[in-house]
DNA sequence: GTTTCTGCAAAAAGTTTGCAGATTC
DNA sequence: GAATCTGCAAACTTTTTGCAGAAAC
């Protein structure tokens, strides 16, 4: 059995994530780690948030064809896209009641779903156009 | 003004997303037009992806980390993934009531929303585990 | 006949892997 | 001290671009 080992670069990591408003991309996760840890290698980003996701502690959000990573352990939630920003926010009300092993129109039998909400976040929405 | 041509690759093209069940990636909208267009390159498919996606007759999806493409003009419609076979399903009923406008908890002003169901397809479900 | 397209090959962009030195246990 | 990480550079994969010949108008 392998080890794995704790090192600066993974608690730095793990905790960008775990304090972010919401998912982020792996530049992101690169960028803002690099003020914690200047000099640290994009392939290191890449294999720990591997890491990260095969021990369930983040995991991948796809949105708009982009790869996001988020850490795990929030409980069920959603997502909102700023189509103004660009941010994306995670949201703790849920719109759907599909709760599992619902059968959906068509003979489709539900065991989860994901919903991703576009519009504009609070401040885009205050700001003027 | 830029004409834009009629073409063989074009029409070929434009036409296995129309007749697809669901969306579809762009190696499979290769693999599907080469039947009819035997020798037709990537790069020829990427461009005609992206140019019916500005004239809006198709439009891209992203599930799973892949950007699938699915012909426009198909209503309101969602999508189902299914867990067993990874085939995408085209859903015409909407499990959410969020018209263009309504305000969700925390002031995002909602313009749109997607929604992805997971699990089995009847298929699936109807074969054995 | 002129302009726009296509296929090929080269170039970019994004992600993974091999390796020697650094770090953790 | 031994095993596991990290950063760098090279290798891959996926998508885009440049160009000369082909096709559309």
């Amino acid at each position: 059995m392998i080890a794995t080992r704790t090192t600066r670069q993974r608690d730095v990591i793990a905790h960008v994530l775990e304090g972010a408003e919401g998912p982020l991309a792996v530049n992101d996760v690169h960028g803002r780690a690099l003020s914690d840890l200047p000099g640290l290698g994009i392939a290191t980003v890449y294999r720990t948030l591997k890491l990260l996701t095969e021990q369930g502690r983040i995991h991948p959000v796809t949105l708009d064809g982009e790869t996001l990573y988020e850490a795990s352990g929030k409980g069920h939630h959603h997502h909102f896209s700023c189509t103004r920003c660009g941010r994306v926010f995670t949201l703790h009300t849920c719109p759907v009641a599909l709760p599992r092993g619902t059968v959906y129109p068509g003979g489709f039998i539900v065991e989860a779903h994901e919903v991703t909400l576009y519009g504009q976040c609070p401040q885009c929405a205050a700001a003027p156009a």
